[in-house]
DNA sequence: CTTTCTATATCATTCGGTGATATATTATAT
DNA sequence: ATATAATATATCACCGAATGATATAGAAAG
């Protein structure tokens, strides 16, 4: 599941998945990675390659645009709205993968 | 999250997931394929490829086992303990993954 | 007897994640 | 004043995971 991008084959990994789920609410850069270990009690940390890099990546495919930001230096963005649908679905993915787990479990 | 071996880390990935939980019955490679594709619906599909290195991977890390089969030809394996254990572990880590992405959305 | 299905295996490639590192700005403490 | 820590963004090089392609061989079916 890692071959082809995995966005446009509709999948988000773990790292796309947080800062989608983190830019409901309109944020920049390095307020997500503190943003996404505070949501997931320290569960999940993303360090600054994994998310500058990954931020560059949903930019170009529309999933999270630039907002203008009133501060200068800070780069601010938004998920978009076919960012949206795609983390929906990707929530109901994963409810499908937990439901067929239960289900081996009888 | 894919730098150092995920295992070690105790996550695991999709494939590795679907694998382990395939075998909480002992069976043969190409069967864990069929079984994949058939539990999920035909949604997550397993290759020859992902399949028969990810076996390996998990044989050295005693997550399954090769188990003595009557037809010489097939390799059958089964989970183990630990699998067992790592396995739940990792749909505890799924479902709070859900969970957070569910609070967010309040 | 040839084609299809079963069954296992490896290689080379690509994508995603990340440690290390760099740079600049802004607070805060001494 | 000034060193130190925290904020903020960015890139490089490397590694692991997934996989398309390919190879091999036995068994079943037509």
């Amino acid at each position: 599941m890692a071959r082809k991008d995995s966005l446009k084959a509709g999948e988000l990994t773990d790292t796309s998945f947080f800062i989608l789920l983190s830019l409901t609410e309109s944020k920049h850069g390095y307020l997500i990675m503190q943003d996404v270990e505070k949501m997931t009690e320290g569960a999940v940390s993303i360090g600054p390659a994994s998310l500058y890099t990954t931020i560059k990546k949903l930019v170009a495919a529309e999933l999270i645009e630039p907002v203008p930001s009133i501060e200068g230096n800070k780069k601010t963005y938004l998920i978009t709205e076919s960012g949206k649908k795609l983390l929906n679905e990707d929530i109901i993915r994963r409810e499908q993968i937990i439901r067929t787990a239960e289900r081996v479990f009888e």
